[in-house]
DNA sequence: ACCTATTTGTACGTATGTATT
DNA sequence: CAATACATACGTACAAATAGG
């Protein structure tokens, strides 16, 4: 195994001891110097080796106290909640949702083009939480002129389906695309994650039963905190 | 606006001026030295800033070249038939898969009952790439009893929809799951991407059309360069 | 509650290696 | 082959957060 640097072979030392046990989860690792010595590498050559794991997510990092082996992520078993995941699928509806944002403004190009010629948006932004732990940040959009009640009923109940039945209209997914994404740091920190960590990222267009186009959605969900499941 | 330190300051107004359209997609950045000049810092503090993009996978960097704005996704349908190949030249560009390990072996506990109670499976796996750069590494089971010439196909041409098709037999997905995970140092080199750059993971049973399922897979796909699209 | 030693984070400096142009 | 430009590696210094007395 010809590792070509030695940042990359001291990262895959590390992570094979991690792998083996020789470090448990949340167990505080030797500090920086003592790591250097051992490897005998300047400290910045292994802290080039910690930083790749921090980004990685085997490893977490607290200034001031020391690097620590990142907890065991909570998985949810596949099938486990086929109502969460259902949910998830049409882009991020949450039974626990906190509004973060809910405004009325003019539409962007990219928005008219995908709401049919809107003028003027409802823009909800919020938070899905489970348990108390954010999983998803999500910004929807929607034809401000042909809702004009969606906004007050968003500040009523964060819940689009609500407001949707409200409405008397039915919705289903016209199209979602997937990709996934790093962390930038204002996402990290809505999501409660280190700057960098992968998140799933979905572009939801919904229609009604006509077909029209009436919810232009982007969420951003954590990667490890969940699955999307489809079925068919 | 938390702008703590020097490079993240420095980080953010870079991605400011690449979302601003100051550099296209594609495009080569101003070199270390006159961007750090620019910013009136060291080489290493800008580099910093850098490295923390090409995370995000806002940039890419060629040793001796030098840093360019990342390109943007290919989308890749997911339909009833998986056929990566086909869908992805059908948007004008050059798909392949390589194949990098064949081999028939004891199905694991997992593989059995996820594939009928297998006893032995057919593993395949490799990498997809388009315009020759990796974009997937899947690994692929199949039960090696019922289908004896799977291997010997795979090695005469590694498509997994065209051995389906001597053998005549018709698949449909059954069910896939989707989450993100960051690249450990395996699957980076395979993707020849950065360690803890977001990737797509999918778990993908496919069935025959008894519902018998017949391929159980994993994949991972480089989060930005590619996107699943979901349509219905 | 305070201080202090410890430990990680940032920033700059210098030199050399390696791939590209 | 030479010049250019990114990558690695060692070094020094100080700032900021933590932990312990």
């Amino acid at each position: 195994m010809p590792k070509l640097t030695l940042w990359t072979a001291i990262r895959d030392a590390i992570a094979a001891d991690i792998a083996q046990g020789a470090y448990h989860s949340g167990e505080k690792l030797p500090r920086e110097a003592d790591l250097a010595q051992r490897f005998g590498v300047n400290r910045h050559t292994l802290r080039r080796a910690l930083h790749d794991l921090v980004a990685q997510g085997t490893l977490t990092s607290r200034r001031g106290a020391g690097f620590f082996v990142a907890a065991q992520p909570t998985r949810y078993e596949i099938g486990q909640a086929p109502q969460f995941t259902r949910d998830i699928q049409q882009s991020g509806r949450f039974a626990e949702k906190r509004a973060d944002r809910i405004e009325v403004r003019q539409a962007t190009a990219l928005e008219a083009s995908l709401l049919n010629g809107a003028q003027n948006v409802v823009v909800f932004e919020g938070t899905g939480l489970i348990d108390g732990v954010p999983v998803s940040w999500f910004s929807s959009k929607f034809d401000a002129d042909r809702f004009p009640d969606l906004a007050q009923l968003f500040s009523e109940k964060p819940s689009v389906s609500r407001a949707w039945k409200e409405l008397g209209i039915t919705v289903h997914r016209s199209r979602t695309d997937i990709n996934a994404c790093n962390a930038d740091s204002l996402m990290a920190q809505r999501l409660a994650v280190p700057a960098g960590r992968a998140l799933l990222k979905t572009i939801a267009v919904d229609a009604d039963e006509n077909g029209q186009p009436v919810e232009y959605g982007e969420s951003w969900f954590v990667g490890d905190r969940l699955t999307l499941s489809l079925s068919s």
